[in-house]
DNA sequence: AACTGTCCCTGCAAGC
DNA sequence: TGCTTGCAGGGACAGT
């Protein structure tokens, strides 16, 4: 499922392949995907406009356009985007196709390929992102982007209730952290998911800072996590390696691969799947 | 205000 | 074998 790192592998490679291009047509299939404006906001938005950057904020892909508006994609579950050859045979889902053109390149196809249908494409006024992405003006803190420290987490995690796995779950509090990466993260900081953030000692606070860091800048230089199940891939169509170092994550009721005595308990925390050592995480 | 639970959706795997 | 059921999960939303 594509979290942070995913999202910073698929960015790098619309860095390489999309940004300085023009769209000159845009097909929608199915609306659901553009379900926050509609098919017509999206075709009129994009066609005949260059794109002139990427960027991205927690698992929010965004693109600045040389109309002034920006370009937002999200991923959510199974969301995937590929460059191909016109004409290449489209797998089923691809709900956006965008052609690309520019006087260097081949022409190419964007496509947004989506099989459960949470992910969304939209094109948004920057000036107005309050009040047409309230979801993405409100995010945390970004670990990779944003200025982070031990220190900023304390002020983050400050008079909080919720336990620590479900803050780090919580967009508006660190924005990127998804499910697997909060198994891993906690992990390598020693820290049971259900402890309570605001009881942090300074010291346990600079460990999982740290190990939130290395978690998420280790799984980005492995291109991210491809799943069996979700088959996430780059941009060009190439699967992460991330989860063969994954330590914590769909391991349950095996051996801690960490301390080597520990048993991977898997229990639900927050709502999700959670799984952590029985013996090194405290 | 901040937290929790439910829903959306499809593909896959497990179980009968 | 072929069906049904459950599970995966990010974020919106409703309820507490």
């Amino acid at each position: 499922m594509p979290e942070l790192p995913e999202v910073e592998t698929v960015r790098r490679g619309l860095e390489q392949c999309v940004v300085g291009r023009k769209i000159v047509k845009v097909e929608v299939g199915r609306e659901r995907t553009v379900r926050r404006t509609s098919r017509e906001a999206l075709i009129d938005g994009l066609t005949g406009v260059k794109i002139i950057s990427a960027t991205r904020r927690g698992k929010y892909l965004l693109c600045d356009l040389d109309s002034g508006q920006r370009l937002m994609m999200h991923l959510r579950m199974s969301g995937r985007l590929i460059i191909a050859e016109p004409g290449a045979q489209r797998p089923p889902h691809t709900h956006v196709v965008m052609h690309l053109v520019n006087a260097e390149s081949p022409e190419s196809e964007l496509w947004f390929v989506d099989p459960r249908t949470f992910g969304e494409v939209v094109v948004f006024d920057p000036d107005k992102i309050k009040t047409q992405m309230p979801d993405l003006a409100n995010l945390g803190v970004d670990p990779l982007i944003d200025e982070f420290s031990p220190e900023i987490l304390r002020d983050l995690f400050k008079d909080r209730r919720g336990n620590l796995k479900a803050l780090l779950l919580n967009q508006h509090v660190v924005a990127g952290i998804g499910n697997i990466y909060a198994d891993e993260i906690l992990h390598l900081a020693k820290l049971r998911p259900d402890r309570l953030p605001s009881r942090l000692t300074s010291t346990t606070l600079v460990r999982l800072h740290a190990a939130i860091v290395e978690v998420l800048n280790q799984a980005v230089m492995a291109g991210g996590s491809t799943l069996k199940d979700t088959q996430y891939v780059d941009l060009e169509g190439q699967t992460g390696s991330f989860q063969d170092e994954h330590r914590v994550y769909g391991r349950g009721g095996l051996s801690c691969l960490t301390c080597g005595k520990g048993r991977i308990l898997m229990t639900v925390v927050a709502g999700r799947t959670t799984c952590y050592c029985s013996k090194c995480q405290h």
